[in-house]
DNA sequence: GATCATAGTCGTCTGCCTGACGATAAGCAC
DNA sequence: GTGCTTATCGTCAGGCAGACGACTATGATC
């Protein structure tokens, strides 16, 4: 098949975003209101085309800054800089998923840690954490009696994608420490894995696997309070990145 | 941002295809010649353009019954049909990495049974199933003595990146079974296993495992002596998907 | 037909890891 | 101090995996 720009058709290519963060005990997600048709006044993920000079990665770090003000980790630098975890999810075509043209969106999945305030972007007129449950319940009612729209496009099949690729992967991986600040407790740990998992896990138990496996964990030598009772020790990410053997999601 | 057609770059989207097979012993990968420049005379994975009514898992089938004359498995039947495994492994989108222009690829990862031979796609001058090291090993020096070219674009990734889906997949998921045939031994299936994770495993306790494990194997009554040696039971894959406890790939 | 080689299948034992849970430590609020 | 909270250490039993012995049932070879 020789060269001929008419052999195929154009497409737009996009990156949404499934940013994920874990605030008051539950797993959050970034949720932007659109202002323009389609959908508009319907909330969906962030995301924007990707430009001509730019690599999928870097379209997506660059829509993460836009939203958040959030750098990206340097994968091979395990330095906590309070940057968020980026990865490649999915990538969704369906020649329907938007009424105005053919899109095909590289969906990315960023873990972060809680963060004061999400900033309003440029094009988005608002944009606020919203619990996943919620924001994947669709045609339900939400917690304040509202009812829930779904969100715009096939943006809840995607962000149940980042859900699940987030659950799966902190129980053989260290990325649950991308939920935490660049210091945190053996408790603050477990938090997220439960509010991730939505389970209750037993601290002893949780304690001595974590501190157990070696780089995972690396103590600071300080010690915190924030969470009352007696004062924990404090730790940083480990090198290490997969966990062996991995920490088990109890079942339901 | 209103609608603007001006304000997003045209792409080029296509499917490539992973697709593995064990074949005497050893893990191998359908590669294909490339008959016109770029990369003119080297080997490539197989894929092509997606169409513009087509979904990208129905691209990448096409591709593959095209290729391989291959029919995917309706994921929610797991009865054998001799067809293949196909799922979404990753997308490709530097804005170098074809020199015409900018082309998205949308990589896609297959696991089939051994096959007769390749068909010569019909754009495709030739077609080979080849050991993965020999192709992931670049500009080293095949089994025959022959210099080995690296494989055209980023396909040497591409390659990588669904060997080591494959590998970590087969873990804990009965995804093995996709490269048996219908009706398959223990025995068979355990050198599924040693070929795509190039290990020797012991046959007494793989046979206590994936016998064990509820689900996962269907006795059909039937025995086989095509290894040679006492007859052994034939089994069908049952319809467990993930594997709790996973198969443990040993280190090293 | 006896013997051997090959592959399949069943058991045993030991060590490690996990889940359940008791006990102690060290802060804060009153 | 009392009570409450969270952190941390220990103990114990059950389950599972690795190492490996033993036996079974074929075909190949003498």
């Amino acid at each position: 098949m020789p060269y001929d720009p008419s052999a195929f058709p154009p497409f737009a290519v996009t990156v949404d975003l499934v940013v994920l963060t874990v605030r008051r005990h539950s797993l959050c997600a970034l949720a932007v209101r659109r202002g323009e048709p389609p959908f508009q006044g319907r909330w969906a993920l962030p995301g924007g085309f990707v430009r001509a000079d730019e690599d999928l990665a870097q379209a997506a770090a660059r829509e993460l800054a836009e939203v958040t003000g959030l750098r990206v980790h340097d994968p091979f630098a395990p330095v906590q800089d309070n940057g968020a975890h980026l990865e490649q999810l999915a990538t969704y075509g369906d020649p329907k998923r938007d009424p105005r043209m053919r899109v095909v969106s590289v969906a990315h999945l960023a873990l972060a840690p809680d963060l004061p305030a999400p900033r309003a972007g440029s094009d988005a007129g608002d944009a606020r954490w919203a619990p996943v449950e919620e924001l994947l319940q669709q045609g339900g009612y939400g917690r304040d009696g509202e009812p829930v729209a779904p969100l715009a496009f096939d943006h809840t099949q995607i962000l149940a994608d980042g859900v699940e690729r987030a659950r799966s992967k902190i129980e053989y991986s260290s990325l649950a420490t991308a939920f935490c600040p660049p210091e945190f407790t053996v408790g603050e740990l477990r938090r997220v894995y439960e509010a991730v998992w939505s389970v209750a896990l037993d601290p002893r138990n949780f304690h001595r696997k974590v501190t157990g496996t070696p780089g995972f964990l690396v103590p600071t030598g300080g010690t915190t309070t924030r969470q009352g009772g007696r004062p924990a020790q404090l730790f940083r990410a480990g090198g290490a990145t997969l966990l062996n053997p991995p920490m088990l999601r109890p079942e339901v």
